[in-house]
DNA sequence: CTGTTAGCGCCTTCAC
DNA sequence: GTGAAGGCGCTAACAG
């Protein structure tokens, strides 16, 4: 009923080893030879088996790509790019040759949906694995995360994590492009603080995420290296006493002003709305809030008019990522650029083997800070 | 090396078939003998052979879900409803029982793409197949790609439209399910002129495309009824006459205002900036844009303003899709809101066959006007 | 350059 | 309820 390999070889009166060696190109075949043989898969409109393929070669031609959430741009821009990469163009035939299958699978930032994916993916015999966005620092799936990429490293599948630092267990991958989060944060902090912001709410993003932490450590780095920010009990006399001499009224320098100008939320519009809400409430006299990214951001926005407020006079916003709607928003969104189609396609390149791994096979990204209409110095008041 | 059946059967003091069977739960096994396979499947780290298990079955756990841009959180909502509804829960075992790996692939809305993106998923033997958002409609894309979805659904896989209307041709496939973009469309054009609208630019998609015909097919229904445009040569006499009725100075009514106030782009924010700021130079005295979709619609606003005009009270913007930063523009986008998640998550579900098809086949799914900030009367001038 | 020969690892009738 | 055996369609050594 199917057509196989070997109706092929009948019909172009040759051996089905010569026809796998025209298909898979990897061969020396006389050019007449394969002219008939294209004919005769012509004729025949016939598809490779995969699955056969597969299971005599040893691997297959399926490229997954991770995401945490699929209807985000950040993630669909990287998946997009690496796809692009791997996939290749296309020969418009359709006949599709040696192509790659790249394929994006969503784990909606569940560890556990991961976790399954790696298995189908390793199931599948997976040419190459890419994890993009932020991991889970959880202890148990990190560890079972690391144990998964080492397997499928070990079984020739090439993992390349884009957005998304290596793991201190050292699990085995081609390379890690990770963002300069930290950095980022940092500058769009001290931005804000050079602005003469002092009072700066953050809505961070889910806790226990490699990306929260780092964007909320570079923020509380610039807060506290400016002396407003008290980050433990370990610190809080030495920072407190820096705190009272750059404020007034007792703040900022409150040993628990970091925790009560963070709200910790996920990654969406809506989260990022409640969350400046609270802040407001929280600390009336807010000039500023930054948001774990620009979607976020845009919530963010939305609070601050919905009390009143203005944007940049009365409260200025910021975002990170800087995805295509951000410089739209009105004002145009400050917030911290990344070079996500660049990293997505250097991933792609990377797991595709078309490009040599940056030395030790780990690589900082960085993040560019784009200041715009939204942030501006805070009014006298 | 690696593990394979046979291990674990061994180890379980089996017989392969005995594994596979507890493996594949489609049979009776006793439940001692189940238990003591599944610790030997724990023991061993035993993962299936995908393309060995594929080949033998003549079926893989595949499924492919098709879309234009993947970086268009138009795509990425529907597609990971879909996926969600496939993908199922997981165990959290990280085991992956029978689970379909549902996987998104990225056409770049190329036709070429597509087609070998499905010879891919043909060639995997995938177990159904799902194609989002508007097809091309050039005759011989159209054709191949019908029968291309044909040669599939013969060859077991499952195929379901979502956002996609059937072909003329007739492909085969479990259901299709298509938006009701036209309607929507003209109900949009109809708030605008019952707002008072009379000069109204269109921003339309991409040229070719289903969706970016229906909707301007919708818009332009509206606009006839309204005796306010000339459809063609054909219909240039009546309808230019009711136009000048409802007109002055020769407009409306004149037999190009479509096109003079139609533009082609491609479904993006910078496509659409271009684009209105050329409708505004053609006709200075336009009130109100209608995009393509919301991203489009962002464009214009921002176009609208660098012009120095005010929404609404200027120039009135309206998208299409209500994707969700639209309720965040400012001011909030008037849109047509389609129920992406739900349409994505009941394809998924079809081609689960975890739902019975519509009758025929076919479904439409309604859109629903959005009415907020940024359209608004006309200001008289 | 091309044909021949063995499997790849699993599923699936058949018997028991 | 369980085991034994054949083959799914293709690729990868080998010969020639």
């Amino acid at each position: 009923m199917t057509v196989t390999l070997a109706d092929v070889a009948a019909r172009a009166r040759v051996s089905p080893a010569t026809v796998s060696r025209v298909l898979n190109g990897n061969y020396p075949v006389a050019a007449s030879t394969r002219e008939r043989v294209l004919r005769a898969v012509d004729d025949l409109d016939y598809v490779l088996n995969g699955p056969a393929s597969s299971l005599a070669a040893a691997t297959s031609d399926l490229v997954g790509i991770l995401v945490n959430d699929i209807a985000d741009p950040f993630f669909g821009i990287m998946a997009g790019a690496a796809q692009a990469e791997i996939g290749g163009p296309g020969d418009g035939s359709g006949r599709a040759g040696g192509e790659k299958l790249a394929v994006v699978c969503n784990t909606g930032g569940s560890p556990e949906r991961e976790l399954t994916y790696l298995t189908l993916l390793q199931r599948q015999r997976a040419a190459a694995v890419v994890l993009t966005g932020g991991a889970v620092e959880d202890p148990a799936h990190r560890a079972a995360i690391s144990a998964k990429l080492t397997k499928l490293a070990d079984a020739g599948t090439r993992v390349v994590l884009c957005g998304r630092p290596p793991l201190p267990d050292g699990e085995a991958f081609v390379a890690a492009l990770a963002f300069d989060n930290r950095g980022g944060a940092r500058r769009l902090t001290e931005h804000l603080l050079s602005l003469g912001h002092r009072r700066i709410g953050y809505v961070a993003g889910p806790a226990e995420r490699t990306t929260t932490r780092h964007r909320l450590e570079g923020h509380r780095d610039a807060m506290r290296a400016a002396g407003l920010a008290v980050g433990g009990a370990a610190e809080a006399g030495r920072t407190a006493g820096a705190g009272r001499t750059a404020g007034g009224q007792g703040w900022p320098g409150d040993a628990r002003d970091e925790d009560r100008l963070t709200v910790h939320v996920s990654y969406d519009r809506r989260s990022g709305y409640a969350a400046t809400l609270e802040l407001l409430d929280r600390e009336p006299e807010m000039t500023a809030v930054v948001a774990a990214n620009d979607t976020v951001a845009l919530g963010a926005c939305a609070a601050v008019r919905e009390r009143g407020l203005r944007i940049p006079e009365d409260v200025s916003v910021a975002g990170f990522d800087d995805l295509p709607f951000s410089v739209d928003a009105v004002p145009a969104l400050t917030t911290v650029r990344l070079p996500l189609a660049e990293a997505g396609a250097r991933a792609g390149r990377l797991a595709m083997g078309k490009e040599t791994p940056p030395p030790g096979g780990i690589a900082t990204i960085a993040a560019e800070l784009m200041v715009r209409g939204s942030t501006a110095a805070p009014r006298g008041r």
